[in-house]
DNA sequence: CTGTTAGCGCCTTCAC
DNA sequence: GTGAAGGCGCTAACAG
């Protein structure tokens, strides 16, 4: 039924050991029959089997993604960056969805463990010891990206959430804002809630300014989550006059549940946010916000596995990207 | 250095074959032995290899699915539906994003077929001749989703495009509309673009309303391509008083570019479109918009996926899912 | 209930 | 430059 190797070689009165040559590349062959087996393969339709080749070779060529979250689109832009270099060394990568369930997370990275992928890439979310146990039994590389772990010991990529919290909280204050709250991620998660918050913490502190609980409400990251929270700032007196909101989408929530409270963004509260996922320039107004360079995330992270897949040494396995703060125009110039 | 099969059958003191009865919960295993198993599995770390054992058995497992644009919130929620079903159906799913390139998606079919998946799910996109080819070659079902080949004769799900587009015009024409301008997606794509377009023909005409052909701009489906359509469309008189959008994302477009305009939606023009993705509800004013079922369409698409890779009789091959007009706030209630 | 024995389709030395 | 042969780790009859 199926047409193996074995078939092409007899059609091409060669030995199977030649076919497997020319299909993989080797130079070894002379050109006259490399283009016979190459005709065979044409006639005979042939489609080599990775699973075999697999198990023959012990290596894949594959790498898993485990995306967290598929609708949140900046996984979508960082899968974009590790599509692009995995392209370019020769990797096929499959993307595993995980459903932000930690169970899940920790079952995808088995499957594909179990399907000997030569490399693995964890994305985004919070890094439990579970997960760390989970990658400890990899006997194939690991890098996080756009996360890192507690102690810092595994390869990864990420931005310094802590700083880009605080550029953005004092994109506020430049702009004459005292009455600052935030809309935080769960504290749970170190990078886009604890350190956010951290990084809220520390602007506040450092230009004078007192934190104040009520200033405070914890989100899911999602559009809904901050409706409430924004309701609820909108009860406070003093009435915060920005919102620093952890994530873009929460930061777009905001803005329309101020708006539909018959308020203003910038001119009665300004709201600034991290992320720049696309949607930050489809709402109006636009969304000031911090950017993390997604595509770089994705790109060198998977240039990173590359280099531990080949073994090759490297430096520096934490590595930093810079971010930036994209003026739009939730938040008003400072006059 | 990696711990097989035969290691755990001699940890355990049995053959290897009882332990993969247990590994696979044959039910054969007398409970004492199995726990013996279970404990040399524990004791030594081993994990089961999805490839050898692909080989071997001649199933993987798992299902592929392409992905046209991961950026897409579309498909996001169409895997979403996959996914649960897979995961009911004990299948491992993994995505392959093709960017938006044909040539891509070939390539990604082709590979997932020499990954020997058990099925595969095409999502969306035009099926042109190249990809009918591949899948002719394929020997595993494919079933098609949210999209349909030309002459019907693969499995597919979808809703009628048609029939979605005449029912969003209509909802204008009975607001009291009959400048009505369309951005249409590229007429080559069978679906969201064809379809809709005669959607809205059929609909103009079933009214007695001429079609005007500068009331037509072709969009690529992005948030930016919209912005160029509906500046052309301000500067004609009669202005249109409604648009109708293709798709989602050129409607928001096409929200923000009216009120950047300074007009308001829907008091001067009103704007409907098709798909029902969630930022459609996170624009203000909300968009009135005809649902696609998308998690339905991925649900039943793998549903459809199992019953042929079982080789299960299935009646209805071309399904056709009901949509559903949202009313929302871009389109006033007729008076 | 459990063990033995062939492969699954391919890669990879090792000869020639 | 090419062929032969031995696995890769596991499943699937087939015995017992």
């Amino acid at each position: 039924m199926t047409v193996t190797i074995y078939d092409v070689a007899r059609e091409a009165g060669v030995s199977m050991a030649t076919v497997s040559r020319v299909v993989n590349n080797n130079p070894n062959v002379k050109p006259q029959t490399r283009k016979k087996v190459f005709e065979a393969i044409e006639r005979l339709g042939y489609r080599p089997n990775a699973v075999a080749r697999g198990l023959a070779s012990k290596k894949t060529t594959t790498v898993g993604v485990v995306i967290p979250d598929i609708s949140n689109s900046i996984f979508a832009e960082v899968a974009r960056g590790i599509e692009d270099i995995a392209n370019m060394y020769h990797y096929n990568i499959i993307l595993c969805n995980a459903d932000k369930k930690k169970e899940k997370e920790i079952r995808v990275i088995n499957t594909l463990l179990e399907k000997q992928v030569d490399g693995l890439l964890f994305m985004g979310g919070v890094v439990t010891e579970d997960h760390a146990q989970a990658f400890r039994t990899s006997s194939v590389p690991v890098v996080l990206c756009g996360t890192k772990d507690e102690n810092q010991t595994m390869a990864s990529v990420d931005i310094d959430h802590e700083k880009a919290a605080f550029d953005a909280v004092n994109v506020l204050i430049a702009a004459g804002h005292r009455d600052i709250a935030m809309i935080s991620g769960t504290l749970q998660d170190p990078a886009n809630g604890f350190a956010r918050y951290q990084g809220y913490k520390r602007a506040l502190d450092e230009a004078g300014i007192e934190l104040r609980d009520e200033y405070v409400r914890i989100g899911n990251y999602r559009y809904e989550s901050s409706v409430d929270a924004v309701e609820y700032f909108l009860g406070l007196s003093p009435r915060p006059t920005a919102i620093f909101s952890a994530t873009d989408e929460m930061a777009i929530g905001a803005i329309h549940t101020i708006q539909d409270n018959g308020l203003r963004v910038p001119q009665d509260i300004a709201v600034i946010s991290v992320d720049n996922i696309r949607m930050a320039s489809m709402v109006r107004p636009t969304l000031t916000t911090v950017a993390q360079p997604m595509y770089d995330i994705g790109a060198v992270s998977m240039r990173l596995l590359t280099k531990l897949m080949n073994k090759e040494s490297t430096d520096n396995m934490q590595v930093i990207l810079p971010h930036e703060v994209i003026y739009r125009n939730s938040v008003k110039e400072p006059s």
